[in-house]
DNA sequence: CGCGCGCTTGACTAACTTCAAAGATGGTGG
DNA sequence: CCACCATCTTTGAAGTTAGTCAAGCGCGCG
């Protein structure tokens, strides 16, 4: 058993993720009864690529990192999720990426075999975890454009507005990951990221406090970048 | 009322796309009954980009490419759309990106209110529904792989071996769209995309008919440049 | 048969990566 | 509480891949 991964008594309420439009209620709210709250220290393992999917999982706190391995050991980080985000829709039988945390986290898990048993008695279930697959979906394809056509600084610029979007706090947000996380999930590297956050810092479009503090000092300018979509 | 499109009166049956997984059983069958069979010339346009999102499609004969321009007139091609494809699932109230015809096509037209209606009313459909928005999902996040890591001939060669998985005839593939189109696929020039597949040709891995005929002659080195993942 | 558009090929350039080293940061134990 | 060490980040210089610009080819359509 994977001693970062420890299941917790206690049930919890879970947030439906604020990006996720045209819902406003949570009919997830019967998922509940069928999950369990679990606890995973930094760098616990939820799954592996190629596990048998037998779960999907919600994000309480923390956050969550989506990774595949290629086989020379080039890295892809295809989403973070952070609380409020429902993991594993897009698996088939097996999982097609790892999910590791990135921080302390808490997650609740289902039984997929649960989950579509209610989702088939209740439309609304149903309903709810195919919002969440279209959102997933959409937002893929948003990430499709930016590692197809923007460039180093740009992706940087949308990446930042859509944290700030998530979890900000106004114009401040703490990265939860590395610079070399960052880099894998914009098709960089980790120096190109950081020369950008140099970079953007120098312009006076951000500050930084420490390395994983962020402040937006000109938004506008942020947007322009990040732009082109 | 845009020319490239007409709408034909007769139905038609429509074929689950083959690589959609775990489910055997076409559900829609249903959903063809509130469809409308529709022709496109080439360059035909379905919908673009910011217009409200009232129809889902599906493509009987032909092929759609699903792009979005940048500020600056960078294009981005997210997906192809070849016969068995479902089309809108991703789109929330405006479509996100722009459906054109990339030979003469047709295609099924749904109303989504509609078929949101019988998805509630009928479990089946919205499972369907789940199913290829999961699917949609999934490939996307394999294609984020692509454009995040691999290099461009990787990108070709991974590119030739899906389309030879959906459209083609054993090893033979005809290619419905330009070059350019497939450079803003994969995230390169259209001269880049040219040469790829010019080395491919030189090594002996694949031959070309005329441009768009695609034999694959070395089917092993293609998986192997494609691999990675 | 000729014309036009799309494809190919070549030479040069730019953006990002790689390799390398120095600078910060934060966690731990004395 | 402070000092040390491992780790992560920043910065610099050189290298590589793919992009840009430009010219010529060839297929397919009229």
């Amino acid at each position: 058993m994977n001693p970062n991964l420890r299941i917790a008594t206690s049930s919890a309420s879970i947030r439906v993720p604020a990006a996720v439009p045209s819902e406003r209620v949570d009919h997830l709210a019967a998922l509940d009864r069928v999950g369990t709250v679990m606890s995973l220290r930094r760098d616990g393992v939820l799954f592996r690529e190629c596990d048998p999917a037998e779960h999907y999982f919600k994000v309480l706190t923390g956050a969550v990192r989506s990774s595949k391995l290629l086989a020379d050991g080039r890295r892809h980080v295809s989403e973070f999720y952070l609380p409020g985000d429902f993991i594993g829709l897009d698996a088939d039988t097996s999982y097609l990426f790892s999910a590791e945390a990135m921080t302390d986290t808490t997650v609740v898990r289902y039984a997929r075999r649960k989950v579509e048993a209610l989702a088939l008695q209740e439309p609304r279930i149903g309903r709810q975890l195919l919002t969440i697959a279209c959102h997933g979906y959409s937002t893929a394809r948003q990430q499709l454009v930016l590692l197809g056509r923007k460039t180093a600084e740009e992706r940087i610029a949308s990446f930042l507005l859509d944290l700030v979007e998530r979890i900000g706090d106004d114009d401040r947000v703490l990265l939860p990951m590395s610079r070399t996380d960052i880099g894998d999930h914009l098709g960089l590297t980790m120096e190109t990221v950081s020369r950008g956050l140099s970079h953007l810092k120098s312009e006076g479009i951000i500050a930084m406090g420490n390395s994983h503090e962020i402040l937006i000092r000109d938004r506008e300018a942020l947007e322009d970048l990040a732009e082109a979509a």
